[in-house]
DNA sequence: CCTTGAATTGAACAGTTGTTCATTTAAACT
DNA sequence: AGTTTAAATGAACAACTGTTCAATTCAAGG
């Protein structure tokens, strides 16, 4: 047969992203193979090459994706450069949580799955990565310069804190005792008092 | 032909696990062909199976042995219990990045391929993970209850400071600036701060 | 020198892989 | 109603997958 009753490509291409996602975070790209993608959408494995010229493609624009959506969403949270250097961290860090705590599964792909893109595909993503990542540093750098944070080394604790924060995805479940909010507060505390900006509340 | 000049059992074992390490941790283990792995050893691939029952198991011992090796050497490095917190918290520290920075690949395979490995083979390694973030979380635990350390949530702030610790071995390249003497003091430093734990040196 | 056994092989098995293409169905437009 | 076009198909391709096994080569022990 063909074209299905009530088929429409839009939503295809939606469930093909959502099944390519959970499954590659679940076994990995290499073991996703284009028929069992297919499948899990109900579709023979011939009609994903309407929406993906390639398995490969299907990798590159979800992660692409991923850290799109980051930087989209990051730039109307971040504070200017003039504002404090701790209340930018602090920006900073509440928003790396709360965004990322629901997408486990991109983060999951956007830190495991890398080595299996092609060089040219691996570096447009590492641009995207890298625009973020640096934001981090030049908060740190601001605020140790002017004496308001407390750390050597901007870059490697730049590093530091983002592995850190992304290691969240790795234990966090929504079953679980600690809330989102929690978990932001938790975090906010440790990078706060691991770069010494002073806390709003007393110890 | 058959069995080959010079040929060693020990020998050729070693060069498997090497060769079956360097290309998982390159590709994955997905992607890791028999084939592929017996021709980097130059072998054909029916030899593997003298060595390994299949391609499970080699992953399955190249993370068991990560781990026991791992477990080994921090027995005679951990300090008594009885020890200052801070004492063991920089102990612990000093030598995650010790024992870590020359074994890059190991780490990468032991946090990126538990994935691939079976449930059975899964919860071995496991026990033997939990074991070595448990005594982190001791020592955390103990100087909280203390005084000598400052920090919520002992187990949440133990999974932080080995996400940030291991995180390491994504960036640090040994041709680069900082010798591993030079990292080890850096990362200390981040985690005394981050505990409250007094620096010996004066900022 | 002859036997034993460790080390390795090539060939075969039964699937699976990513991808292409001519063809078919059904929805949308005229 | 008829035409166009979006959506999906099944079959085929050539290559590759993990694994088994009888056969072979060589080193060592007696």
């Amino acid at each position: 047969m063909a074209r299905r009753v009530g088929s429409d490509g839009v939503r295809t291409e939606t469930a093909i992203r959502a099944a390519a996602l959970r499954l590659i975070a679940r076994h990995g790209y290499e073991a996703l193979s284009m028929r069992r993608l297919a499948a899990e959408v109900g579709l023979g494995a011939a009609a994903l090459y309407r929406y993906f010229p390639n398995k490969q493609e299907i990798l590159f624009r979800l992660l692409r994706e991923h850290m799109e959506e980051l930087l989209a969403a990051w730039e109307p949270a971040r504070l200017p450069d003039l504002a404090p250097a701790p209340a930018r961290l602090e920006a900073f860090t509440r928003f790396h949580v709360r965004h990322h705590l629901p997408r486990a599964e991109g983060v999951f792909l956007s830190y495991m799955e890398l080595r299996s893109l092609t060089r040219e595909n691996f570096d447009a993503i590492e641009v995207l990565r890298r625009r973020y990542e640096g934001d981090l540093a030049r908060i740190l750098a601001d605020g140790a310069a002017d004496g308001t944070l407390f750390l050597d080394h901007a870059r490697v604790t730049a590093r530091a804190i983002i592995a850190l924060l992304t290691g969240i995805t790795t234990w966090y479940r929504a079953q679980g005792p600690l809330s989102p909010a929690d978990v932001e507060d938790i975090y906010w505390n440790i990078v706060a008092r691991m770069t010494g900006a002073e806390l709003k509340e007393a110890a």
